[in-house]
DNA sequence: TTATATAGGAAACACCTGTTCTATGTCAAG
DNA sequence: CTTGACATAGAACAGGTGTTTCCTATATAA
């Protein structure tokens, strides 16, 4: 008996009791916990079925060691489906200063800023680095000082969204909204009181776009 | 040799090699691997340290079961402190809505929202609560159509903190810096290009204190 | 010195645990 | 019916693994 995830239901049985386990006990169940619980007859068929859902990626196993059952889902994906992951702060944006390449992504002493789901959902964190806001310049676009800006790395930019924006033979980089109209750029702030900014297109350069922005006020 | 948490070496050196050895592999150290890797004559100096390290509530053991030691810190508290909590999305904030009532915090079928540390630390998130946004009435506090507003529920407030004040005979619930000038509350939008509003003492109604912000731009 | 508590060491025991081998049952394709 | 893949059973084996017992070493207080 089969459905659409290709386990058996005595396979379903036993990545859920696992996971259950794990959950509870904080180290994963022995193999005749399994059989036991589950009322199966022999070791040997649970470990055929675990064989099988090694097979099919469901959960790894340590061979020859005791309780050496791993769900990386678990550990991995569940947990970050609800907590979100973590981006590298990569340092500050201030008015007059262009932005630092997001190169050493991977580089391990980066401080790293946790990113929760509703914000960034964390399968789209790639290429995402924060900034920590310095001063009042971004006030149009409704970003303040102490203010932390998700940004993605892309280099050009789609009607509507929110980029960060570096205008030739003007030194500094501002967050506006992107509106290519001919030959222009039209950058609107995201505050509507306020006017937009007409560009020659030739003249900005995109540096990424803003796919959020955390504050915290206390 | 002790120092000031009450350890000696050995049981430090224990304690910090279960919880790599978990991080790492998603299951606990057996004994025996303990007593390897840190060059342990015996099986029972390990049993020894682990049965005091368990007296001082530094982990937890199942006994008889291999592999049943558990560090309660790395699966709650470690966690929490990395990723922060999560507080109850309440309902929704627009320009003419007195706010929700922050009742029915614990009941599980709201939705709950991810508040990563830097925004709130996970130690501070006791009786603060999550609204969306709807509207751009609250631009003038740098908070737009779509934002998560993080509200602490406190009834006075102190100078210079972000409130969420209901002006009497005004059926308006906004977010301003809160001063109080004598008789009068000065109420300052962040946005400081714009001018402050000053009502009388008696007439304002502080509902809750904006802690935070989260604007998502996916 | 003599006690006493603490810490480390060696070995053996008994049970836990994953593996393996063989046998049985089911079911669909040939 | 036969074949073969798939799933299940039962049992035994070889290590893994926590525990226990006895012993040694060191330091401190009486």
């Amino acid at each position: 008996m089969r459905s659409a995830d290709g386990l058996s239901n005595r396979q379903r049985d036993i990545l859920n009791y696992i996971e259950e386990f794990v959950q509870e006990h904080g180290y994963p169940p022995a193999i005749r916990q399994i059989q036991e619980k589950l009322d199966i007859s022999s070791t040997s068929v649970v470990a055929y079925n675990l064989k099988a859902l090694e097979g099919k990626g469901m959960l790894k196993r340590e061979g020859k060691v005791s309780r050496g059952i791993t769900i990386p889902n678990v550990v991995s994906a569940t947990l970050s489906r609800i907590m979100g992951g973590s981006v590298p702060l990569l340092g500050v944006i201030t008015a007059g200063m262009p932005l630092p390449e997001p190169e050493d992504t991977s580089s391990t002493s980066v401080e790293q800023i946790e990113v929760p789901p509703d914000v960034v959902p964390a399968d789209r964190l790639n290429d995402v680095y924060a900034l920590r806001v310095r001063g009042h310049s971004m006030i149009d676009a409704l970003i303040d000082d102490g203010d932390i800006v998700l940004l993605r790395y892309q280099p050009t930019a789609e009607n509507g969204q929110m980029v960060a924006v570096r205008i030739e033979d003007d030194n500094a980089v501002t967050l506006k909204r992107f509106y290519r109209e001919g030959e222009k750029v039209r950058l609107q702030p995201a505050n509507v009181t306020m006017s937009p900014i007409f560009v020659d297109a030739a003249k900005v350069a995109v540096q990424g776009r803003v796919v959020g922005v955390l504050r915290s006020m206390m």
